[in-house]
Order: structure tokens, then C-alpha cells, then sequence
RNA sequence: GGGCGAUUGGCGCAGUGGUAGCGCAGCUGCUUUACACGCAGUGGGUCGGAGGUUCGAAUCCUUCAUCGCCCA
């Protein structure tokens, strides 16, 4: 640090060090150093998408994450941060797909499949660096070596594997179900995908004309039952001799679809109509031939919804198919996968997309004037979270997970109740059964609210649809072709079904295609149609597939959730092959799985860290990780959330361009409370640079003031464990040394405690007042007194306290500031005599500061008396500084104070009082008489005076004063009333009534002073 | 409809039974020999409302209100 800016320039020093780190490969886990004085840490980072940008959502989340690696390593622990990318399915597929339209005007059908592939392969290699590149700059010390794509070739193999295992074990099933149908991507989605918005529609009310059963014109239901109603809201014949019913709709275009009108048995305005029929009013059929549909009774049909009559579209609606179900209704399916309408949906709306339709269908309503009324009505509509357009539920063939491992992920998260369980003391009732339950959990959330959560859905867990109609992803591992007659071979249809039926399966089972020769079990699906018989295989033997594939076997043309690859995430990253004595010689995976901490956004709960859990125990026997911390949405400073379409979301690398890595992390880390979204303001980070600012100046001034003394070069010389640079002598130490070393010690436990419990505001609170507040503006401005002068061997041993403070205090600052404190750390000469892997090659390896034990402050005399007496010294430096304000003499301006000390003071702690006051003169004389109205400030160490000559505004200092004595007498009034209530002073603990007596006792000194100040006013 | 969270000075937040705090913004003054990305000083809050428990409530309980999130 020859030549030092007056201002910290990041820009120069980031690279340089991340360079650094990574050459000396810093950041390289190593599982053959991991021992018991060694213990293993890890972390896998939530991966971002392949293509995507970093955002300010990454800088909170790795930044924690980097936090509680670089901790971990300077507890000495073996630490892998092991970083990496998802394929992303929808979205990186939708974004090549754009890009493609842009730039050559294609589709991807243009292509063709393999083609389109071979392109956003081509779109990873170019875009797929950008953001793990962002993640270099803001810090990360992610072990790159070890980094995976979730696209991997030996990924893509734990993800077949993984399939094949479930398949085998019954838990994947192939069916013809409803679920959620995204019409833009044209795949569908799971349920987690779908996220409901509050939609402002129309409720449309119209009516239907009930028809005799069995008929095939229009001959009406006279219904003599009807009349045997009471009340006037029985559906009755109106004066046209019809029944009309009415029904309420938020989707009339879905009429052509409707199978049924279902209303509740129970209903007695309807009951009596069940079995009868309406004339189902769309598509309009020519000539006349409207077609009829029952009138079913169904428990489930709400009295109060609507009009209590429920149109039944058993295509296009959740509920409807199930009530479909039941009565054995017809499927009548009128989309297509695009969203438009078909031919079943009748000429006028047939090709029209779904809410065009919507329109038309009203009008048709209108002109055969049955449309009853349109009010407006607001309801939650399910939107398809990629493509933002609402979701249409549709009947489509998908593969489905039944969750493995469900209990022992349900089990394995410490819940809320538990925790405040065990805080109760032992129990003594009966009623605490809880205390004598099996304690099972394992992994705890941060905050823990989120087990909950958590609960909540695993107990309502449903089966997880995970194919997918995309061509970007892992390709489901199943080969099917269809067989009219039944060929030679042991892939006939007869051989395979007489196979399942005498496993006694059903229509599942297994096989082994080729005995004696596959390493992996086949498994197949089979499935009889009315002619034709389907096989399916499903398999990772590469052999077998090309077997397969030649005997005209066609794979699966879906993909597999992307989840369901991250969902291996933990293991899959690390080498797991899913063979036992393989996996058990992988150090990697023996030595940091089960990983230490997770950090993700609670957005993913279900998405990821649940079903990670289930995979866990279900691939690894294991949990996958023990805390969990889920970070705050951040959000701009009006809080709303951050998105590309508003434009809210500042680019975390024009701040770090602007204001460095660390002063973005570390603004960040400030403004992040567990628990709590984070409103991002760029202020935050402004401060982050003033921070780093003003750690860079006070080395600065360090450095301005010459080099340490040499070790040894007294006597007195401390333990060697003390770990300090220069020599610290005992006999030597200032009040403010002894001061500034307890706040140290405060300062290390605050913020090892908050780092403990993953708070990490609270950190940097903790850190941000010991260091701005406590080290710079009161220890070196103390200081001064020293180096102003001329004692030599005093000096030396100020800058060896200091540097001691220094070298600790940059070591917790490292997680938060990685970059400016290795440049200091360096810079300072800190790790100059330090073992190589103990700081002395990089401050990521020194080790975190230890609290002051008890041996240290024995040793150096620290106690409460010494911080006791600066405190109050302190005091009065803020009061006499005040007395400038007060009698309006400007800050700069050098003035002469005279000081009445109460007992003896030292010289040295009048030079320092002189230097903080920044006085022309601190004038000691023990009888001073001061003039009328001298401002004062009193003290148990004595009066200060600040004489003015008769400059003092008297009406002014009056004012103040009798303002002072209006809130201490307050105060008194307030202690005064507790300490007279019998009641109080007989059931509060002796500390607490102590504590009273001796608050009201200094509320009364300070008001005899204030007062002894008004009558020198007065007087 | 169910669950969770929030409500503390202009703004953002801390504070889980014992004297209401921090940062930003504000105001005043300052090129004080580390730092104007700075220094010093300072104003501003009956802790969302109402009840209750307690000697004592921002903190615990009940209830209401408003806002947000998740699930149905």
C-alpha cells in the first residue's frame, strides 16, 4: 500500500483478487482434507437458468450463499459450493423460439426437432456462460470444477435412471387425465405451475328449455311432479306451458361441450327434473335439431352458486370431468391445443380463439333471446406462469408421479410446535403427550414459518403431472410401438401380456427383454385397445434401445419437467449413479452429501426443496440438505415486486460497475431481514460504498501513521494464541484501548451469534455500528491524542492495538466484503506472519475472530470499569460539543474550554477531551467561578464551561435549558410513580427496583444541575 | 372460505414484559492534518384501533380494521 487513493477504487482490486482465488484454487473442495477437526460444509446452489441474467433475486440469494461458504471456510472447515444451471424447458425453448421468429422468420416445425435442438444447444454454448460469469463478479466462491448442467450427459443418466427406478416401483403411471394446458407453450403443466389471478369477467346468466326425455323433436315436459312444489322458486311450467331452467356461466363458449346440467338432489326447485333434459341452446343445429342433454342430480352442486343449476362440460372444466365421471357423461372435447375452437363448437365459433368465441357466443345467446343477464364478476382464473395467459383445463394422455418417500419428508422438517414444545419446561401434565413422541426431525427452516407451509402441502399432496409437450428437456426414456397381429419374438404383444397376467399385474409389470445380457431391468407398460395392442419399454440400457429402435420401436416424443431433473439436484451434481458400491467410493458424494445449508426463495418450496427432500430419502436414504433459509422477494421501493415489463429491476451489474461487488452485497445484506421482502433502494447500496469507503480510510489513516513495532520488542509480551500483529504492553493501554477492545469483543459474538441463526441484517447492523460508530468516530479520533504527541513508545503501542482491531475486524467484514478485504488484508501487511493456510496466503482461509476470553481480558486488565468511565467521558465530549451548537460558534472554529475536574483526570484524558472537543485550549482549574449564564455541561468526572464573554444568547440558553428540565422532570414523575405503587415495589425483582431507585436518583442530579444552571442564567 | 405474515418518526426497518432505537431523508454548521463516499450537532414517534392480563405492555391474550402472500 505505497501510494494510496484517498477513495477506494473496486474496480482495480475485484478482478484481480477473483482471479487470484481462483488460480490459487481457493475455492476447490477437496473430500481427502476433510477430517473431525475438519468437518465438511456444503452447499448446492439453486440453479439459475442456463440462459438466463442475473437479477437482484440472484445477488440476495448467493450472496447469503457465499456468506456461509466463506464463514465456513474460516472455521476451518472443508467447504464445497458446488454451482451450476438448469435447462430450463419452457423457458429457454420459448426464448430461442422468439429468437428464431425474430431473426430468420421460423418456427420451430420449420426445423424440425432435431434441428430445433441443435439450436438452442448452439443458443446454451453462447448465452450459457453470461450468468455464471455475473456470479464471478459479485464474488461467488463456487467451486468451478465442479460445475453441472442439469443437461449433462451423466445428469441426463441420473434422470433415466431415475425414471426407470419410479416406473418400476408403480409410482409412474400414463393416463388420460385433466390437468392444466398451457395454449401459447402447447404443453401442459403441473399443478405448481399455475398461478391464480383475481379476473374481471362477466357472470352470464341464460336460459334453457327442459325437454321430455327420449324424444327427438321438442316435445316439452309437462312434469305433473312440478306442481307438487310449494313456492314460487320451483322451476314450474311458465305460460308457454315450458319449463325453462336457468343457468349461470363465466364460459358460454364452452356450451358445445357441455354433456349434462347437473343440480343438487337435495335442491327442491330442481330435484323434481332429474332424468329429464334440456335443449342445449349451442351449436346452433340446422334443421332444429338442438340436441338434448340430461338433467343429473349431483351432491356436489352448490344450492347457492349461481342459480343452483350447473352447466357440465366434462372436456374443459376440473370439477365437470369428475362429475363427468360419475354419471358416465360424454367427453366432448371443442378446442384445440392452440386454444381455438373446432368443428364440435359449432359453425360460428369453430376456428375462433377461445375468448373471441366467448363474444360470439354471447351474441348467438342474445339472438335466440335467452340470455337472461350479464352482471360483472370477478373470479380466480388460473394463468399459466410462463406464458401469462390463463390455463385451459384439458384431457390429454400424460405421464404421473405418485410422490415417493412422502412420510419421512413429512417427518423430517422440524415444525413450528415442536420447537416451542421444547422450550416448555418438563411437563408436568399429562395433557403434554407431545414430549413423549419420537423426535424425528432433522432439517429446520429458516424462518421456520415455512414448515408449515410446507406441511400444508405435503398433507394434500397430489400426483405430480410431469410430461411435458416440449422438445427441449430430458425425453422421457419410453419406446412404444403399436402391433395390429402379434409378431415373432419375445416383444409380442402375447408374450408380454401372458408375462403380465401371470405376475398378476394387471396391465403393468416387467420383463427382461433379453435374459442373462442387460445390466439394467426393462420395464414396460402395456396397453390393450379394442385391435391394436401398444408395448412400451422403458429403459437406459443403451443396447436395448438401439434393439428397440431397430425393431421399428418409437421413443416418447415428451420431455420430463425441468423439476423433475433439479429435483436431483443434491446428489445428481455430485457423481450419484444410483449403484450402491459405485456410490459408495465417490468421495464427493460420501463426504458433503447431505449438504449443510439450502438458500432459495420460498416461491420454490413445492417446486424444489420439497420434492429435492422426497428425492433424497428415496434416492439416498438421506435428507438432502439440514437448513433450509428462505430469503424475501425483493422488490423495488414502492414494493412492488420486480419485473422486466415494468422496468423496475435494476441490472446488478451496472451497480457493480458503478459502486463495486461488495458495496452491492453488502447494501444488500443490510437491507434483508429473515423473514421479510426486501424493498431494494439504491441507496442501500450507495451506503454499502460509503462503507467500503470508510473501511478503505481508516487503513488509510492506519497506514499514515507508520509501521507496527516489532514483535517481542517488550516486555509483558501476551500468550501467542492472542494472535496479534505488533506487541501489546498492559502498562501501556489507554482507557480508550481498553474501550475499543471490549466493543471488539461485543462486536465478534454479536455477529458470530447473528451469522449463527442466518441473521444476516442483523450482521451487518452489528458490524456497521461497531465499526463507523464505536471505531471510527470515537476510538481513532481518540487516538489522535496519541499520535499528535510525542511519546514514542505509546505510539507504538496504539498502532499495535489497532492493528489487532483492524486485522479482526477485516476478518469479519470478509464474507460480506470479500474483495476490499483481501486488498486490505494484503495491503495492511495482516498477512504477512500468518501460516499459509491460516491467512497468510488469503484472508478466505484466516481464522474467524474468537470472543476475548476470559485469559485475554485477565491478562490486559479489560473490565467495566474502563468501559464504564469512557462511556461517561464520551458523554461529555457529546455535551460539550453541543455547547458549541448552542451558543451558535461555528463547527471549525477552535474555542477555549475550562474544566472543574471532580477528581483526579490524567493528562492524557484531558488531551484526549481537548482533541474531541476540538478545543484551542482545555484550561483545567478545580475553582473556577464561571460568569453569569456560561454554558455548562456537568458530569461525575467534572464540569465543563464553555466561557463565552458575554456572547451567549441568555433567552436562548433559557429556552434550552427549560426545556431539558421539563423532560427530566418527567422522568422523575414517571419512576417516581412506579417506586410509590406498594404493589410494584413489592413484586418486582430486587434488580429491577434497584435499578428504578438508581434511574430516579440520576434523573434528580441531572435536574439539580439543570437547575443550579437556570438560576446562573437568572441570576 | 382456510392459513401465514405485516401495521413502530416523512420513508425503510430493529426491538417478544422493565428509560422506544437504527439507517435514509430533513434541519444547522463545518474544505478540523483518514474519509464531503466526510465530520459535528439537532428536530421528529400517545408503537393501526378497542378491550383484557400484569406492579408494569410496542412486546402476552381477545377482538376489530387495513395491507400483503399462500392455499382452496
Amino acid at each position: 500500500m505505497s501510494e494510496i487513493p484517498k477513495a477506494y477504487e473496486p474496480q482495480s482490486v475485484e478482478d484481480k483478487w477473483y482471479d487470484f482465488w481462483v488460480k490459487q484454487n481457493c475455492f476447490t473442495a477437496d473430500p481427502a482434507r476433510v477430517s473431525e477437526q475438519r468437518p465438511a460444509f456444503s452447499i448446492v446452489i439453486p440453479p439459475p437458468n442456463v440462459t438466463g441474467m442475473l437479477h437482484m433475486g440472484h445477488v440476495l440469494n448467493n450472496t447469503i450463499q457465499d456468506i456461509l461458504s466463506r464463514k465456513a471456510r474460516m472455521d476451518g472447515k472443508e467447504v464445497l459450493w458446488l454451482p451450476g444451471t438448469d435447462h430450463a424447458g419452457i423457458a429457454t425453448q420459448v426464448q430461442v423460439e422468439k429468437a428464431l421468429k425474430k431473426e430468420e422468420r421460423l418456427t420451430k416445425y420449420d426445423l424440425g426437432r432435431e434441428k430445433f435442438l441443435e439450436r438452442v444447444w448452439q443458443w446454451k454454448e453462447k448465452h450459457g456462460g453470461i450468468i455464471t460469469n455475473q456470479l464471478k463478479k459479485l464474488g461467488c466462491s463456487c467451486d468451478w470444477t465442479r460445475e453441472r448442467f442439469t443437461m449433462d450427459p451423466e445428469y441426463s443418466r441420473c434422470v433415466q435412471k431415475v425414471f426407470v427406478e419410479l416406473y418400476n416401483k408403480g409410482l409412474i403411471y400414463r393416463g388420460k387425465r385433466m390437468v392444466n394446458w398451457c395454449p401459447v407453450s402447447q404443453t401442459a403443466l403441473s399443478d405448481e405451475e399455475v398461478e391464480m389471478k383475481p379476473q374481471k369477467g362477466f357472470m352470464y346468466h341464460f336460459k334453457v328449455e327442459v325437454a321430455e326425455s327420449g324424444s327427438a323433436g321438442f316435445q316439452r315436459a309437462s312434469s305433473p311432479a312440478a306442481t307438487q312444489h310449494a313456492g314460487g322458486t320451483a322451476a314450474l311450467p311458465g305460460p308457454d306451458g315450458k319449463i325453462w331452467l336457468t343457468i349461470a356461466t363465466t364460459r358460454p363458449e364452452t356450451i358445445p361441450g357441455d354433456t349434462a346440467v347437473a343440480v343438487n338432489p337435495k335442491d327442491p326447485r330442481y330435484a323434481h327434473l332429474i332424468g329429464q333434459h334440456i335443449i342445449r341452446p349451442l351449436p346452433i343445429q340446422l334443421p332444429r335439431e338442438q340436441k338434448l342433454i340430461p338433467i343429473i342430480g349431483d351432491e356436489h352442486v352448490d344450492f347457492e352458486f349461481g342459480t343452483g343449476v350447473l352447466k357440465v362440460t366434462p372436456a374443459h372444466d376440473k370439477a365437470d370431468f369428475e362429475i363427468g365421471q360419475r354419471h358416465k357423461l360424454p367427453i366432448v372435447d371443442i378446442m384445440n391445443a392452440n386454444g381455438t375452437m373446432n368443428d364440435l363448437a359449432g359453425e360460428s365459433l369453430a376456428g375462433l380463439d377461445r375468448f373471441e368465441a366467448r363474444k360470439v357466443a354471447v351474441e348467438r345467446l342474445k339472438e335466440l333471446a335467452v340470455m337472461v343477464e350479464e352482471k360483472p364478476y370477478e373470479n380466480n382464473v388460473g394463468f399459466s406462469q410462463r406464458a401469462d395467459v390463463p390455463i385451459e383445463p384439458r384431457l390429454s394422455e400424460q405421464w404421473f408421479l405418485k410422490y415417493p418417500s412422502v412420510e419421512q419428508a413429512k417427518a423430517c422438517v422440524e415444525q413450528v410446535e415442536e420447537r416451542s414444545a421444547e422450550h416448555c419446561s418438563a411437563p408436568t401434565d399429562a395433557v403434554n403427550l407431545r414430549s413423549n413422541a419420537p423426535r424425528s426431525a432433522k432439517m429446520r427452516f429458516y424462518p421456520d414459518r415455512w414448515a408449515k407451509v410446507y406441511d400444508h402441502w405435503l398433507t394434500n399432496i397430489q400426483d405430480w403431472c410431469i410430461s411435458r409437450q416440449l422438445w427441449w428437456g430430458h425425453r422421457i426414456p419410453v419406446w412404444s410401438k403399436s402391433f395390429q397381429d402379434a409378431p415373432d419374438g419375445p416383444t409380442t404383444p402375447d408374450f408380454v401380456c401372458n408375462d403380465l397376467l401371470s405376475k398378476g399385474r394387471g396391465n403393468m409389470g416387467r420383463s427382461d427383454l433379453e435374459r442373462g445380457t442387460n445390466e439394467d431391468p426393462v420395464y414396460f407398460y402395456c396397453k390393450l385397445l379394442s385391435e391394436v395392442t401398444e408395448v412400451s419399454y422403458t429403459t437406459t440400457n443403451q443396447r436395448v434401445i438401439s434393439k428397440l429402435e431397430a425393431a421399428g420401436f418409437t421413443q416418447d416424443p415428451d420431455v420430463l419437467d425441468t423439476w423433475f431433473s433439479s429435483w436431483l439436484w443434491p446428489f445428481a451434481t455430485m457423481g450419484w449413479t444410483g449403484d450402491k458400491s459405485q456410490d459408495s467410493n465417490n468421495p464427493t458424494l460420501r463426504t458433503f452429501y447431505p449438504t449443510t445449508d439450502l438458500v432459495t426463495g420460498p416461491d420454490i418450496i413445492f417446486f424444489w426443496v420439497a420434492r429435492m427432500i422426497m428425492a433424497g430419502y428415496e434416492f439416498m436414504g438421506d435428507l438432502p440438505f439440514q437448513n433450509v433459509y428462505f430469503t424475501g422477494i425483493i422488490r423495488d421501493k414502492q414494493g412492488r415486486k420486480m419485473s422486466k415489463t415494468l422496468g423496475n429491476s435494476p441490472d446488478p451489474l451496472v451497480l457493480i460497475a458503478q459502486y463495486g461487488a461488495d458495496a452491492l452485497r453488502f447494501g444488500t445484506m443490510r437491507s434483508a431481514p429473515l423473514g421479510q421482502d426486501v424493498l431494494f433502494d439504491e441507496k442501500d447500496v450507495e451506503l454499502g460504498r460509503n462503507f467500503c469507503n470508510k473501511l478503505w480510510n481508516a487503513c488509510r489513516f492506519r497506514q499514515m501513521q507508520g509501521s507496527a513495532p516489532a514483535p517481542g520488542a517488550s516486555e509483558g509480551a501476551p500468550p501467542e494464541q492472542f494472535e496479534i500483529q505488533g506487541e501489546i504492553d498492559v502498562t501501556l493501554l489507554t482507557s480508550d484501548d481498553k474501550w475499543i477492545l471490549l466493543k471488539l469483543d461485543i462486536a465478534i459474538r454479536e455477529v458470530t451469534t447473528a451469522l449463527a441463526e442466518y441473521k444476516f441484517s442483523e450482521a451487518t447492523g452489528a458490524l456497521y455500528r461497531f465499526f463507523w460508530s464505536e471505531y471510527c468516530d470515537w476510538y481513532v479520533e481518540a487516538s489522535k491524542a496519541v499520535f499528535f504527541g510525542t511519546d514514542e513508545k505509546q505510539k507504538a503501542n496504539t498502532l499495535a492495538v489497532i492493528d489487532f482491531v483492524l486485522s479482526h475486524t477485516l476478518r469479519m467484514f470478509h464474507p460480506f466484503l470479500p474483495f476490499i478485504t483481501e486488498e486490505l488484508w494484503h495491503g495492511m501487511g495482516f498477512s504477512a506472519d500468518l501460516p499459509e493456510d491460516q491467512g497468510g496466503k488469503t484472508i478466505m482461509t484466516a481464522r474467524w475472530p474468537k470472543p476475548l476470553d476470559e485469559q485475554f481480558k485477565e491478562h490486559y486488565v479489560l473490565d467495566e470499569t474502563d468501559e464504564q468511565f469512557v462511556n461517561t467521558k464520551y458523554e461529555l465530549v457529546t455535551q460539550g460539543r453541543n455547547l458549541r451548537r448552542e451558543g451558535n460558534i461555528q463547527s471549525g472554529r477552535k474555542v477555549k474550554f475550562v474544566f472543574k475536574p471532580a477528581g483526579q483526570l490524567a493528562p492524557h484524558e484531558m488531551e484526549v477531551l481537548k482533541i474531541l472537543l476540538n478545543a484551542e485550549s482545555l484550561e483545567i482549574d478545580a475553582s473556577y467561578i464561571p460568569k453569569k449564564g456560561t454554558p455548562t455541561v456537568h458530569s461525575v468526572l467534572g464540569d465543563l464551561y464553555l466561557p463565552m464573554d458575554g456572547l451567549i444568547d441568555v433567552a436562548a440558553e433559557r429556552a434550552r435549558r427549560s426545556k431539558e428540565r421539563e423532560t427530566i422532570l418527567g422522568e422523575i414523575a414517571k419512576v417516581e410513580q412506579k417506586l410509590a405503587n406498594p404493589a410494584f415495589t413489592q413484586k418486582v425483582p430486587a434488580s429491577v427496583l434497584l435499578e428504578h431507585q438508581k434511574r430516579l436518583a440520576d434523573w434528580q442530579e441531572k435536574l439539580r444541575h439543570v437547575e443550579s444552571a437556570l438560576d446562573a442564567l437568572n441570576g
